[in-house]
DNA sequence: GTCTATAGGCAGATAGAC
DNA sequence: GTCTATCTGCCTATAGAC
């Protein structure tokens, strides 16, 4: 029952910011003052804020992980696999927040090389996973996409973070409504 | 023959920082240093940077409205007129570059309320354009959408934008290719 | 319209005491 | 590990001369 250590906390608090307000929109001041502790202290463990950034994604990387094994552990069928899929990013904008991932692509020129490289890693897999079930979908019959499989796991992922991003400067938390229709619609055997 | 005047050339270069870095990531400087004029110069144009940003969505509305009544005049079939709206995002993405209104709807959080209403403005017009398209050309025969034009609107504009950003993080151009094959496919009646 | 000069604030980061 | 104190630099914005 030990309390959570100051690195997690502080990882935990800059995951926030970035999905809310982005990488560049948040500074050491706003993260110590949830935190509770001095912006000097951040440096500790964070040596520049570049570091944090790639600490967060490496984080990030091995929850995405975990949260596409635990899908394929009870997902039952393929459409069951990608409905919890999108669900994933459905529960970000719920709260008002878009994917890290998402969030750091969208400023991604301002980023050091190492964090570039994790938000590519991020986003390959996903469409990796994504166009992975897809196809044994199309295998067994159960689903019948109406391109390849690589084509419509891009243009999901691409609607997934686009649709977040979109979502929420539009207000109302509807247009994932309207994706998860969309895609499921057209992979179903007609 | 004249030369194009300041606030105009102070448009052009604020924009083309907006599609390549963001709003919150150029300053005034590096405008000035664009134009080749002083930082203090711009704030007689525009008097604070929110004003300018304002002034840079309005421009851009009125761009899509001539932008789309152009394809409406040009684009003999509903896939057609489709295709070339999805090329205006092809081209943004082939100079490395994002949609001015996805980007400034990274940063929402961060901009002015007048900014803000530009953004949902502008999102709101392209997708009843894109519905509008389809239903025409589902009433014509000419397209099979598998769900409702407006879930199907707002999912392809999602993903252009999306498919902008995610494509500029990932290096190579390819992604708004497989977005238009997966649209055009998944439109087409069999 | 554009300039020089500068105010005032906040950013990321470091040194060194405890 | 966390603190106080401080450096340095950049940012938006303004005042006032030309």
């Amino acid at each position: 029952m030990s309390a959570t250590d100051t690195a997690t906390r502080l990882l935990d608090a800059a995951q926030l910011f970035v999905e809310e307000r982005g990488f560049n929109a948040f500074s050491y001041h706003d993260l110590a003052a949830e935190v509770g502790i001095r912006t000097a202290s951040i440096h500790y463990h964070f040596r520049a804020k570049a570091d944090l950034g790639q600490a967060l994604m490496e984080r990030y990387l091995r929850q995405l992980d975990e949260a596409l094994a635990e899908i394929d552990r009870v997902g039952r069928t393929s459409e069951a696999r990608l409905k919890k899929f999108i669900g994933l990013y459905r529960e970000t904008g719920s709260r008002g927040a878009i994917c890290l991932c998402g969030s750091l692509a969208s400023d991604v020129e301002t980023l050091p090389e190492s964090v570039q490289a994790a938000v590519r890693t991020y986003l390959e897999r996903s469409e990796r996973w994504v166009a992975t079930t897809i196809e044994e979908g199309a295998r067994s019959g159960e689903l019948a996409p109406s391109g390849k499989p690589a084509d419509v796991a891009a243009t999901l992922v691409a609607s997934l973070q686009g649709g977040l991003i979109l979502g929420r400067a539009r207000g109302g938390a509807t247009l994932l409504d309207h994706v998860q229709r969309t895609f499921l619609a057209s992979l179903r055997p007609s």
